[in-house]
RNA sequence: GGGCGCUUAGCUCAGUUGGUUCAGAGCACCUGCCUUACAAGCAGGGGGUCACUAGUUCGAAUCUAGUAGCGCCCA
């Protein structure tokens, strides 16, 4: 035992074991006879560097595989990237901004370039960050959003959808990026609530000396205003419906329109119309046939259609048009108002509606089998909670905006000629024949200019599940054949929408089948006060640096200890601690049996037979409760189940039984039984903690065993002799009761006691496991009597007495006083059962178990009132 | 504003179709131990009128309605 260290050293072994199982293609899978079970990576942004989400989502996706792995599945765990056009842009142009250069300047090709070079430099940091972690993931089949077959799917999907009318082009209000200068499609918009101002307005009414008092937060959009508009039932302005106002600073006249949109009781009444700029107002305008004025450029500075303060950025604008009006007399006054608005996912500006012409996906027929599959438990949801939020999200979705005014990603197929017209096809040379044929044969190939926009990442990203493996392409080829559907997805319920809906979607559409059979959706991760991780408030550790410092197990184990279902979890390094902890608990256990001397001539103990015994029905019982979390996803319960079995079972209890007394040695049938025990411990144990549980097994494997723990089978349940352990819980109340008597009584583990055990009510011993109390209980002697001896102390178990002599004199008064509160118990408890058995209702209407239950109470606590009244009499007289 | 969900021990959570001895776990806490695998440990212990109110029922943490508080999604 002196050479091996007290304490486990993960990083002795982490890198080492990965190594050999990458060098040895344990995680790679290719189609074969075997069931598969595949599972492809929510693919994290190709710039992204792993955090505590990613922590937790990579680790219950490899606890899911490796699983399914030693369960004889071909698994597959399929990695990649995705090419996050926005992040990756942004990203790219600030680098070269830092170099002196502006996108601007750049050719498309010159800048894409620039992209590819730093996404070969610092893309995909994340993947191998994700072997730290111990991610048992198919390396060979690493997949980037952005290679050809993928981008090759993407295209021929978009013209696929093009030409069944489900892609459209039109103008529509977009959410509006001004500072990434895109569009966004309305997941991508995060609403917040705010403390803003709310401006009263007055606008002369033209030709006379009143005034139309409107309110707005944007005062800014006055300059585009194109209406004034109140409610039809509004006595308060109905005298000036056939007059005009004068929209102040600009002095345009415009019209009254009449609408019940307008909320009588909000502001004044009064509303303001500026159909360039706001969705609602933007419906109002095409109603009642009111002209846009889009007073912004792309930028969010004032356009020249303003007027004035052109070039003004939109928030000095406000300040600014605030200024003019309260010069001019139009101000009333402001107020403080909380309203929401809403900003960018990705660069968090304040997302300015605009109308603007962008390519669009129709939903609405796409959503209902999508929402079916769900609804009906084709696809099941873990927790299945979410499925009404995502019945909500599927019933009121709109179309999707897919363009994106970008350069970095898939370049929308579509060929624009000279007059307008388009054709969309898979390349130039498609397109020109397209337009020869639809529009004009003369046409050469220089009058067709390609759509500069990109479409969205989750464009692409929507199809992962079956363009990893090439299926749009292909879609007879084996390993799309083999591996789809995929059996797991797990992620974050905040991409419910963004991606696992569109998955469905586009599984169903290109190939008519489900992407996954389950979704597991964890939570988020966030620190002790329940704030979310971020950069910013810089409370989200080091990932990496708590591998160093508790490694890999122990980190995994902390990660899913407090990770139920779709609950967020609040994250403490302590957490991590306990995982190491229990990385060195396992390490002793192991320590112990290799200090054994192993003796082939002794023979095995009664104790120890028994306590084989036990603990492989235990261990049975154990697998039974796991595959039982296991079938409901429930990963963090399953990891307590293994903790509890090796800690408190193995470790409290069965080695305890089985040590040999100090420098002895131990009998070989025990001695292989524990080491057979271990193996199977750490075979279970292996998909959770990977790394401690494979260097234990190498260390006690047998020739016969798989060469590596990755791909030893898990133990089996089998059939656990149920009575055998019901039958120990009695043994075990024995024990702990001694063990509290010796605490109370002051008496030391050490000094070895006598046990009279006296059974009532022609009870029989179980004499099972007496070889185990005497041994854990310390106890030198242990008798049946039917008497109770004197100069004992009495505990009672059930319906059992237990009589310790004691050298101590006994405090008669105390052990009275004790056993009256029991007595008082036990019968306000019969009491209570009496009372339910006398009712007739509860006799004839409970089922039949119930009450043979309830009568079996009555008994029970008959003998133990009995029982206790005995005790007091002998010890009164 | 619309929808969904939550409230059980100091903290984080279990509690399967209402029914075993006054509700379980982990962590934290308290007490005693450096007992020859482990102090990153061992042994023992305390702690909850299941948010509140009313109802259904022989029986409610569990079902119904209402109240309060919290969270999430969507607009």
């Amino acid at each position: 035992m002196d050479n091996i260290p007290k304490h486990y050293s993960p990083d002795n072994t982490e890198a080492r074991w990965y190594q050999e199982w990458i060098g040895k293609g344990y995680f790679h899978s290719e189609p074969d006879d075997r069931e598969p079970y595949s599972m492809v990576i929510p693919p994290p942004n190709v710039t992204g560097v792993l955090h505590m989400g990613h922590m937790l989502n990579n680790t219950i996706q490899d606890v899911l595989v490796r699983r399914a792995r030693m369960q004889g599945y071909n698994a597959c765990w399929l990695p990649g990237t995705d090419h996050a056009s926005i992040a990756t842009e942004a990203k790219v142009v600030n680098k070269l901004k830092e170099e002196g250069i502006n996108k601007k300047d750049l050719s498309r090709e010159d800048f894409l370039r620039h992209a590819w070079e730093w996404k070969e430099k610092h893309g995909g940091i994340i993947l191998e960050q994700l072997k730290k972690l111990g991610a048992s993931c198919d390396w060979e089949r690493t997949r980037f959003t952005m290679d050809k077959e993928l981008s090759d799917s993407v295209i021929h999907t978009f013209i696929d959808l093009y030409e069944k009318g489900k892609i459209y082009r039109g103008v529509r209000m977009v959410n509006w990026d001004p500072k990434a200068l895109t569009a966004l499609s309305d997941e991508e918009v995060v609403h917040r609530e705010v403390q803003s101002k709310f401006y009263y307005v007055r606008y002369q009414v033209e030709g006379t000396d009143e005034y139309v008092t409107i309110a707005t937060t944007r005062p800014e959009t006055i300059l585009g205003d194109t209406g004034i508009c109140i409610h039809p039932e509004d006595e308060r302005y109905k005298h000036l419906l056939d007059k005009k106002v004068i929209v102040p600073l600009v002095n345009r006249p415009v019209p009254f329109i009449v609408d019940e949109y307008v909320d009588r009781e909000f502001g004044t009444g009064a509303l303001k119309v500026t159909p360039a700029h706001d969705i609602n107002d933007y419906n109002l305008g095409i109603r009642h046939n009111l002209p846009s004025i889009d007073i912004f450029n792309d930028n969010g500075t004032l356009s020249e259609a303003a007027g004035i303060f052109i070039g003004e950025d939109r928030f000095s604008a406000r300040d600014k048009v605030t200024q003019a009006l309260e010069e001019n007399g139009h101000l009333v006054k402001v107020e403080e108002i909380t309203n929401s608005i809403g900003y960018s996912e990705r660069t968090d500006a304040v997302i300015e509606p605009k109308l603007s012409l962008q390519w669009f996906m129709k939903m609405d027929e796409m959503a209902k089998p999508a929402l079916e599959v769900v609804m009906d438990d084709t696809i099941r949801f873990h927790p299945p909670k979410f499925k009404n939020i995502y019945k909500h999200w599927m019933e009121n979705v709109r179309d999707w905006c897919i363009s994106r005014q970008l350069w970095w990603g898939h370049q929308i197929p579509a060929y624009y000629l000279p007059d307008g017209n388009f054709v969309v096809a898979h390349n130039r040379d498609e397109a020109l024949l397209m337009a020869r044929e639809k529009y004009n044969k003369d046409l050469k190939d220089e009058d067709l200019r390609q759509d500069e926009d990109v479409v969205d990442t989750w464009f692409s990203s929507w199809l992962w599940p079956i363009s990893v493996f090439d299926g749009i392409n292909h879609p007879d080829n084996e390993e799309i054949r083999y591996y789809y559907p995929t059996n797991d997805l797990v992620t974050a319920p905040e991409i419910l929408f963004f991606w696992v809906a569109r998955m469905i979607m586009a599984g169903l559409e290109f190939r008519n089948e489900i992407p996954f059979k389950n979704v597991y959706l964890h939570g988020i991760v966030r620190d002790k006060q329940g704030r979310k991780m971020s950069k910013s408030l810089g409370n989200s550790p080091d990932p990496l640096g708590l591998i160093k410092n508790y490694g890999a197990d122990g980190v995994r184990v902390g990660m899913l200890f407090s990770s139920p279902a779709g609950n967020d979890l609040l994250f403490e390094e302590t957490l991590c601690e306990q995982g190491r902890n229990f990385c060195n608990k396992i390490w002793n256990a192991f320590r112990l049996t290799q200090s054994w001397e192993v003796n082939d001539n002794i023979t095995q103990t009664g104790a120890s037979a028994s306590a084989v015994r036990w603990f492989d029905a235990n261990l049975s019982q154990a697998l039974e409760t796991l595959n039982d979390h296991f079938s409901r996803f429930r990963i963090a319960d399953a990891l307590m189940t293994v903790y509890k079995l090796i800690w408190d079972d193995f470790c409290s209890w069965y080695l305890e039984m089985v040590k040999p007394a100090y420098q002895q040695p131990i009998d070989k049938a025990t001695y292989q039984a524990t080491i057979g025990f271990m193996n199977k411990l750490m075979r279970i144990l292996h998909p959770f903690m990977p790394f401690i549980s494979e260097e234990i097994y190498q260390r006690i494997r047998n020739e016969k065993d798989a060469e590596s723990i990755t791909i030893a089978p898990l133990p089996e349940a089998g059939n656990p002799d149920k009575s055998l352990t019901a039958r120990f819980e009695f043994a075990r109340q024995v024990i702990m009761a001694i063990r509290n008597m010796r605490q109370e009584k002051n008496l030391s583990p050490k000094t070895e006691i006598d046990l009279f055990v006296k059974k009532n009510n022609n009870q029989q011993p179980d004499t099972t496991f007496d070889d185990i109390v005497k041994k854990l209980s310390n106890i030198a002697h242990l008798d049946y009597v039917t008497e109770k001896p004197e100069g004992c102390i009495s505990i009672i178990i059930e319906s059992t007495e237990l009589h310790i002599p004691l050298d101590q004199e006994l405090n008669i008064e105390e052990e009275i006083k004790s056993l009256e509160e029991e007595l008082k118990y036990q019968e306000g408890f019969l009491k209570s059962t009496e009372k339910k058995l006398s009712n007739e209702k509860f006799v004839n209407n409970a089922p039949e178990k119930v009450v043979a239950m309830e009568k079996k109470k009555q008994a029970d606590a008959l003998s133990r009132i009995d029982v206790i009244k005995r005790q007091l009499e002998s010890l009164k007289s």
